[in-house]
RNA sequence: CGGGGCGUGGCUCAGCCUGGUAGAGCGCCUGGUUCGGGUCCAGGAGGCCGGAGGUUCGAAUCCUCUCGCCCCGACCA
């Protein structure tokens, strides 16, 4: 590709809506425009890269059977009423009438046209295992698009389903998916981490997320790299610090004290002058409609993830002031188990065996010291709490670290949440009818790139992996005015081209300087710079990452980069 | 949906408070100049100031409504 015939909208200026530096680069380097708020339009640039991971994911696909296919993003109603999912996907789905007024919407995953599909065609185990994917626009009404490509209302996914017999099939299925997916994001260059995460509305038993550390992230995920441990946030287990100073253990009766306007766990911790760790945080949330009172330590912060998994509830929100009001007879901030009927006390598992602590007493602007779980009220105790800096590995007591991060791709072991709820069956070796067990799994395409670019960029600009950038090589000609530079730098094309390298010849009348400037904001990981040494036969070969160059023979110079892009 | 910010040429922004002929830099076009890190000089094109309504002799500027975008929160398979 000659420079000159590309249309590559570079901008010397930061565009002032861009926030996150993806966005910022993503906009500078003229790879995408903006449509509408979490809408883009992708430029010649970004396509080539896109379409460059979109394919690094169907050779990973194909190499584990699976099979590609391309299934309509405008979907009826009916399928997505059917699994249940027309009502729980509420305000984050899009949805139309056609013009009969029949209800369609657009798909924002497939599992439930994938099923459908599955249950018209599989009849017999014979026919099992299958693996299914596309490679689609998905359309999700975000309540708050943002950060550029990293949150936005339409976007690729490459989304794949397995569909076999047995559960120990699906594992199959599943560790095939998971080795698929590091290979890609490898392939991607991306440095990532696979972590336990929490299935949410997606149903299911097990799943792992795919993450890329990141400032410009949503996602809070514990890593502790010695025990080779990752979970989301959510869903991650440790072992607490342990209290600042030991409990008294002398039996002592609950005590009554006034603590005026002291409400937060900060306020009392000033105002008692003893430690967070000493201090039982109540929390009211409800569940499904019915309220729990739970009880953390005083340092803790309650995880709804683990509130729901323990209640087994599905709706979950904090209480309303006016419903405590209600229940306790006073408001949050002086609330406590000691006394509590009305409602299951749930309590983390970090109060088991604590003595004497201090609690309000459901009263405003009183709390009870001496207080001692088990004694003074009773639980059930679970694991409530989410994972807090300081915390250590549960098994091996090795920091852990909470990261921010970008999420790239999920999978989930779907069993038979869709397969159920849709009726997908087969026959078995008896001829009976056995429900077919799912797994489902995603990778966000956009979401690579950004990965990509957050990951890797300096003042300068991008810094492209190889594999994904929109060209490999760029051949800059310090002047296109200079009859042997120019023969010299089509020559060099050529070569590359030759060579089956992804080159971007910058043709442009344009001065030496501009020409560097835009090709390492768009992030090419390689430059052929032909200029002043020529008359010697040499030309500089310079790496984008840390912008270090070398002086090459001219003959030399395509063979080169192709060493230095295999690695 | 709650809170905050911003809409003025393609981009970054000034002008608004205190109403009176719409500005700068970059980019773009033409000519010249220069040619290894976003050259320099001269000339030029391009904006009904997001939209609607109101106040006023007169509105980018004041008032009301509205639309859009960004950020924080809520939310997030």
């Amino acid at each position: 590709m000659f420079w000159s015939q590309l249309y590559v909208p570079t901008l010397r200026e930061t565009p002032a809506e861009a926030e996150v530096v993806s966005h910022q680069l993503l906009l500078r380097a003229g790879y995408v425009r903006q449509l509408a708020a979490g809408i883009y339009s992708y430029l010649p640039l970004a396509q080539r890269s896109l379409l460059k991971i979109q394919q690094i994911i169907r050779e990973e696909m194909d190499a584990i059977g699976g099979q590609e296919m391309l299934l309509p993003a405008l979907n009826p109603a009916e399928v997505w009423k059917e699994s249940g999912r027309w009502d729980v996907m509420g305000d984050n789905m899009f949805r139309l009438k056609d013009r009969f007024g029949r209800e369609l919407c657009l798909g924002m995953t497939h599992e439930e046209v994938m099923t459908s599909l599955a249950r018209g065609e599989v009849r017999s185990y014979k026919q099992l295992p299958q693996i299914w994917y596309q490679i689609q626009t998905k359309f999700r009404d975000e309540p708050r698009p943002k950060s550029g490509l990293l949150r936005v209302r339409q976007f690729l996914m490459k989304d794949s389903y397995s569909f076999d017999l047995l559960p120990a099939g699906l594992d199959v299925s599943y560790e095939k998916h998971r080795v698929a997916y590091n290979k890609i994001f490898e392939r991607c260059g991306l440095k990532f981490i696979a972590v336990e995460a929490h299935s949410g509305a997606m149903g299911g038993s097990q799943s792992h997320e795919f993450m890329v550390e990141s400032n410009a992230g949503e996602d809070l995920v514990v890593v502790c790299e010695s025990a080779g441990y990752g979970a989301n946030l959510e869903k991650a287990v440790s072992r607490p610090l342990a209290p600042a100073t030991a409990d008294d253990e002398t039996p002592l009766e609950p005590e009554e004290f006034p603590t005026p306007n002291q409400k937060t766990i900060a306020e009392l911790v000033a105002f008692t002058g003893v430690a967070a760790t000493g201090l039982i945080k109540s929390v009211v949330y409800v569940g499904d409609e019915k309220p729990y009172l739970c009880l953390l330590r005083g340092d803790h912060q309650l995880s709804e993830t683990k509130f729901s998994s323990a209640t087994g509830a599905v709706e979950v929100r904090p209480a309303h002031p006016a419903e405590i009001q209600d229940w306790f007879g006073a408001a949050p901030g002086s609330l406590g188990p000691v006394g509590v009927k009305n409602m299951p006390i749930l309590a983390d598992l970090t109060l088991e065996g604590r003595h004497n602590l201090i609690t309000g007493a459901n009263k405003d602007d009183f709390h009870l010291r001496n207080v001692t779980p088990g004694e003074d009220f009773t639980a059930t105790f679970h694991d409530l709490r989410q994972v807090a800096e300081g915390d250590t590995h549960l098994e091996t007591g090795a920091p852990l670290k909470i990261v921010k991060t970008v999420e790239i791709g999920h999978i989930f072991k779907l069993g038979y949440k869709y397969s159920e709820s849709m009726g997908l069956k087969v026959s078995d070796q008896d001829g009976k009818e056995v429900t077919v067990i799912m797994g489902s799994y995603g990778i966000g395409v956009e979401r690579i790139l950004c990965a990509a670019i957050e990951l890797f960029h300096d003042e300068n600009g991008m810094s492209m992996p190889a594999s994904i950038a929109p060209f490999q090589v760029v051949i800059t000609p310090a002047s296109y005015l200079d009859p042997a530079v120019k023969a010299a730098g089509e020559q060099l094309y050529k070569e590359c081209k030759a060579l089956g390298l992804d080159a971007l010849l910058d043709d442009r009348d344009e001065r030496p300087g501009m020409k560097f400037k835009d090709a390492e904001l768009i992030g090419i990981p390689y430059r052929i710079t032909i200029g002043k040494k020529l008359p010697n036969g040499i030309v500089e070969v310079q790496t984008r990452r840390g912008r270090t160059s070398a002086d090459v023979a001219i003959s030399e110079a395509a063979a080169h980069v192709a060493q230095l892009i295999r690695g």
